[in-house]
DNA sequence: CTCATATTGACCTATTAGGTAAATAGGCAT
DNA sequence: ATGCCTATTTACCTAATAGGTCAATATGAG
């Protein structure tokens, strides 16, 4: 059904693609306008919904197609046998600045798709739902192996802290990402950065 | 000029305050829609016309005020002479929580009204900005005693680190009041529950 | 030159935008 | 009851925008 959209030149396929996760991410599925993601693609109306047919079938070939890419980008490549938190965070927090890089509304997008209201697309929403957990953290955070936590330390609670600390600074660095779409970060000293943290935090919490 | 909006019951005049706040918070101006904000207030559009008079005036109104309402019940009650940021962050919270419940989308109406890029109000905003800091953080956590802070650690990714820490455990709360309007929360489990994470950030951290 | 495909300007109808005019409802003094 | 003032609503205005389509053009391959 889409078969028009998915052959497009890959470069045209994914500014529509990104200018769509936009401003759906953005004004969730009512408000969103299908004039301004057209323009914002740079291309007119017509051709889009040459491609697309319909703004609702759009918005859930959406959702469908942003959970493959996240399901092969960032669930699957989580290694769940590593057992320590914050190698754990560094792990999902790097996927997860690279899957921004070329998807920036992507987690946005899901997360507006997964909460929506919308008498029109909440139903099929919930039909095809594959289990999108709203709470990543029992899923990805509950094997955990606490052993090398101070040993005076509440452990969950500690979790909890080392989970929102690392949250913070990743919600800081993917907002950068967003505004400034001169795409080209300085990935290294990101990764060098977040690494100064990282073992901040393990020199805090481990023994 | 809203001498008409300031003089009315009170019940009336948060209600029609909270649906303003809400829809421009969540919308922004340009796509907040004055049908929907007279619609959840309980009235009918024409009388809140009566009482504000434009829109552009009443977002406008609603800054001025809010600032107003933020300065005297949150910046100006935040005790500077608190060096202790684990102490300091505390107050902001609790702060930020009690206020929220009066009015719970108070600070997301100020930071849309802060960044927005609306042409129709930018300029009055940048007109009448009294300086709303986009970064907190300096102005509030700059002066920090850090001298009780375990020798071996970096003391501004430390502070860093718990600022991050204490304000995921906040917007987590925050993201409850605002979804269950039934606004009578168990204030105080909350700040026992609070003041646990509180004391384990002080375990860690501190010597 | 032809045919098919890619692409667009102009247009459709329905809804909503911000805002108002004029009529009504309701309380209060006479 | 009467008149008067304010509170409040119904019905409406014009302009813009919504999702979407039609018929015409631009473009490239054979």
């Amino acid at each position: 059904m889409f078969s028009k959209f998915l052959s497009l030149e890959s470069q045209r396929q994914s500014a529509i693609l990104n200018a769509a996760l936009k401003e759906f991410a953005k004004k969730g599925f009512d408000d969103a306008s299908t004039n301004v993601i057209a323009k914002e693609s740079g291309i007119s109306k017509p051709l889009m919904f040459h491609y697309v047919n319909s703004k609702k079938d759009f918005f859930l070939f959406l959702y469908d197609y942003c959970l493959d890419i996240l399901g092969r980008e960032y669930f699957d490549r989580i290694d769940l046998n590593e057992k320590d938190i914050v190698e754990r965070l560094r792990q999902t927090c790097l996927l997860k600045i690279q899957l921004i890089q070329k998807y920036p509304w992507i987690f946005d997008f899901i997360r507006v798709a997964v909460f929506t209201d919308s008498e029109v697309v909440k139903d099929d929403l919930v039909k095809r739902r594959k289990m999108v957990e709203a709470s990543i953290f029992e899923r990805f955070y509950g094997d955990i192996d606490t052993s090398c936590f101070r040993s005076e330390l509440d452990t969950e609670k500690a979790k909890q802290l080392i989970f929102w600390a690392v949250g913070g600074y990743a919600d800081q660095i993917l907002e950068q990402f967003k505004s400034s779409d001169v795409s080209e970060f300085d990935f290294e000293k990101i990764r060098t950065e977040f690494d100064g943290y990282l073992n901040e935090l393990r020199k805090t919490y481990y023994k």
